[in-house]
DNA sequence: GCTTCGATATATCGATTCGATATATCATTC
DNA sequence: GAATGATATATCGAATCGATATATCGAAGC
């Protein structure tokens, strides 16, 4: 999951640990507060694995595409990484990461992924569903729009044992939080389809 | 946290492992999904700190407070265990656990806590709140408003960065649902104040 | 009676994540 | 030049997750 997030940001353009931290948790906030301690090992796990590498910071400028310089000969030279850092104007001593290919990949095996759908993951992936074709976005949702659908049957029929005011509130309102968030899904959805009919009629007409 | 939630269970009545988790993702739900990884090993520790104890089932009937019977004699016997079920008219070799004095203890100091803050904390909180005396529970619901209250400041105000409109959508969901859970805790702490004004006019008529 | 099946029940493993903490750098302010 | 606060990386132990293994029991079906 954090994998998805963090390969998901760096499709983007190139960025360094504390700034994707930064973003993820200003996006998706009271939801998953990230925390450094699982960050970076993801970002070590990333590298190893071939899904990002290292790079130069500011190597690339608004081009954001393709052209970064790789940084270190493969060994994880610490030291020698923040040497170089410090002659040049820069900042700190950051370590900025850019998306590989096999990033690319991976990014899109995870984002397609049916297995896991809690709260953190649909938010994730709807952070990223733009990179989606329209037909696995449109599917995407209405996965979501099921699941919540079930839920809220599930959330509906009143509680079989006696429980005290403040846990049927508590139910009451999480019932009413889900009839919220079907509505903006189902809401979505249809923008997406207005949407997808529209491509299709330009498209035909064209 | 799990900690907090199983002391408030078995707070009620004597429960067994699969028992307490069956409620808790009933109650918590979607919030929550417990694993019995992290389930079994919170009650390993809540028994070795003396907070509960294994107790033979249906000792206490209705009657609910006191009188359990301690299984085991200090050793963690499971073969033993098993047997001594075994031979009675028993179900499944189940392990049920009672809350100690330790126990109660622990569990108002876990409630009392405002360290901790986050969605699953409130919702543990809020279940076993009735467990507060009054003041205290004003207090804790207030809590929460001022928090929701600065997480909803933080939402409305736009973005800074350019965002797509999955993004956008989400953070506008977000804020939406931030204000809907705002609203119900309002209205729980008017019921609460009013509910503590009677009280208190009884009180004096009496 | 026998078997299969699904719900109940406990347990453990490896991997992930959390929360706290340590440490350094840089910009700003006094 | 000292103090402070935001930026930045890193690590540790503990908590949690998700998957899996292994039983037991009740009911259904033959």
């Amino acid at each position: 999951m954090l994998e998805l997030a963090v390969l998901g940001l760096l499709a983007e353009q190139p960025r360094h640990g504390y700034d994707l931290k930064k973003r993820l948790s200003e996006t998706l906030g009271p939801l998953w507060g990230i925390s450094f301690g699982s960050l970076y090992p993801a970002l070590r796990r990333l590298e190893r694995s071939g899904a990002i590498v290292e790079v130069d910071e500011d190597a690339a400028g608004p081009a954001a595409t393709g052209s970064f310089v790789p940084t270190g000969s493969l060994k994880g030279d610490l030291a020698a990484a923040r040497m170089r850092l410090r002659t040049r104007p820069s900042r700190r001593t950051r370590r900025a990461y850019a998306i590989t290919d096999h990033g690319r990949a991976l990014f899109a095996e995870l984002l397609t992924d049916e297995g896991d759908d809690d709260e953190r993951a649909f938010a994730v992936k709807l952070l990223f569903c733009s990179h989606l074709d329209p037909a696995a976005r449109l599917a995407f949702l209405e996965r979501r729009r099921a699941q919540l659908n079930q839920r809220l049957v599930a959330e509906r029929k009143p509680a079989t044992r006696t429980i005290d005011r403040y846990s049927r509130s508590l139910l009451e309102h999480r019932a009413r939080s889900t009839q919220h968030d079907l509505d903006w899904i189902a809401e979505l959805i249809a923008q997406e389809r207005d949407e997808q009919a529209g491509d299709r009629t330009e498209g035909a007409t064209a």
